[in-house]
RNA sequence: CGGGGUGUGGCCUAAUGGUUAAGGCGCGUGGUUUGGGACCACGAGAUUGCCGGUUCGAAUCCGGCCACCCCGACCA
């Protein structure tokens, strides 16, 4: 992508009406653009972000068996009373058509996939199966708030799985739980599996916790075990397993995982028929993790003074190439030339660049923008490159470049 | 929903109740620049959140509403 290109706009000041790092560090560095307290655009960079993210989610749910399908987002309101959640959910945002039917927006789908489900599965032959979108949820929060990482609109993963019996579901579920991890150390995080209590649908779930200041849960954390108790169900602040002393931390919750038995399968009639032709309730289990907060919380993560740090696999470019512009047109030309023959290179190796075309900027501007945005690898062309025919090479979390052979490149970026 | 705070060009800020609301960033034009958000000149851009009130006169004072931020409650 050529930079002179890009639509995006960067800020030198910080917006006065946001007070997380996230918030302000993705609004300056031109990834969203707030509309509203928790409803946010996502700008060019920003959507190649999110779709890295979801990509990651699509393969390793996809390793596991998982299949992805597309759910409404217009919940016609009988399929909520059928649960009693039209009135219990408290953060349901309702709508009325132009008749005078009523429906929600999505906040989750199992009122939608649970009747969808049905329409699927006969025998115990069809089972198990497990099903998942990424899509955009609403809630109706009360308080939105930190940026991501609490919106009244934002996208998510959820997966359901659906068995022949509860052993089948805690079976999956245990592969979803190591999936989870997987996903979130190719973002770039260290998640913490999490008991915590299940909320009014299960009677305990599995909670994802990245630890950071930002957070707004608190966990209690074993370092020897690295698995932690969520301060909602914590009775003393000990290892269950080891009887260690545990941590206490503030962390966001980026996933989760439930084991919902047979309560919507009950409630929208969900049977198979067994090898015995008996009749039998589904078991089910679902699996969400919040895409846009996960955006949020990396950023959380990975920042400095100076703008973001994105872990590889999630930023929006691997490589920025940076043309310094110096006076002499010659040397200029020489500059632009092999920059565009490394962006090419980098380009046909599959290897996500962009390149700083700009004439008109100064190199000091075009640097300091770069580390706001904040791609991993950065590669000036400039004065050294004209004195020493060499590049300058510089990791976004390293403090120093260092001068390295054209040639070479390819073997400092794997 | 309770408490606290804040609303001024696209962004960040300034302005004892008193001319035509000031500056910086950004933007446009021209020029000088170009290794860490450079400089000069000219220029475009605002019903000071909304409604009402007090006053000769309101960005400024008062009332109501709205929005945003923070704390809390809530959070399948």
């Amino acid at each position: 992508m050529l930079q002179s290109k890009l639509i995006y706009k960067t800020y030198k000041e910080e917006p006065a009406d946001e007070e997380s790092r996230n918030a302000k560090l993705l609004i300056r560095a031109g990834f969203i653009e707030k509309v509203s307290a928790g409803i946010y655009n996502f700008l060019p960079l920003g959507i190649r972000v999110i779709k890295k993210i979801e990509n990651i989610i699509r393969e390793e749910l996809n390793k596991i068996g998982c299949q992805e399908l597309l759910l409404t987002n217009l919940h016609p309101k009988e399929y909520w009373e059928k649960t009693g959640r039209w009135e219990k959910f408290d953060v349901l945002f309702k709508t009325k058509s132009q008749t005078g039917s009523e429906y929600s927006l999505a906040p989750t789908h199992e009122e939608i996939i649970f009747p969808l489900v049905k329409k699927l599965i006969n025998s115990y032959k069809d089972l198990p199966i497990a099903l998942y979108q990424i899509h955009t949820k609403y809630r109706d929060e009360l308080r939105a708030k930190s940026g991501l990482l609490r919106n009244r609109e934002f996208i998510m993963k959820d997966l359901y799985s659906f068995h022949k019996n509860n052993e089948e579901v805690e079976r999956f579920k245990k592969i979803v739980d190591r999936t989870y991890i997987k996903i979130f150390k190719r973002c770039g995080l260290n998640a913490v599996e999490t008991f915590a209590s299940g909320g009014t649908f299960s009677p305990y779930s599995t909670e994802f916790q990245v630890p950071t200041n930002a957070g707004e849960d608190i966990i209690y954390y074993c370092k020897n075990c690295k698995v932690a108790w969520n301060k909602e169900i914590i009775e003393e602040k000990k290892c269950k397993n080891c009887k260690r002393e545990l941590e206490e931390l503030k962390s966001i919750e980026v996933g989760n995982t439930f084991n919902l038995g047979t309560r919507f399968s009950e409630a929208f009639e969900v049977y198979f028929l067994d090898k015995d032709n008996n009749r039998k309730l589904v078991y089910a289990g679902c699996y969400g993790i919040g895409v846009t907060r996960l955006m949020g919380a990396i950023v959380e993560v990975y920042n400095d003074e100076k703008g973001i740090l994105w872990p590889e696999e999630v930023a929006p470019f691997k490589v920025h190439i940076i043309l310094a512009n110096i006076k002499d047109d010659k040397k200029n030309r020489k500059i632009v030339e092999i920059g565009e023959k490394i962006y090419k290179n980098l380009l046909n190796k599959n290897i996500e660049v962009l390149i700083d075309d700009r004439e008109d900027i100064s190199t000091g501007e075009k640097l300091v923008e770069s580390d706001l945005i904040g791609i991993p690898y950065r590669i000036v062309i400039g004065e050294n490159f004209v004195k020493y025919k060499k590049i300058d090479f510089k990791k976004r979390k390293d403090k120093k470049y260092k001068l390295i052979n054209i040639g070479d490149l390819l073997k400092f970026i794997k």
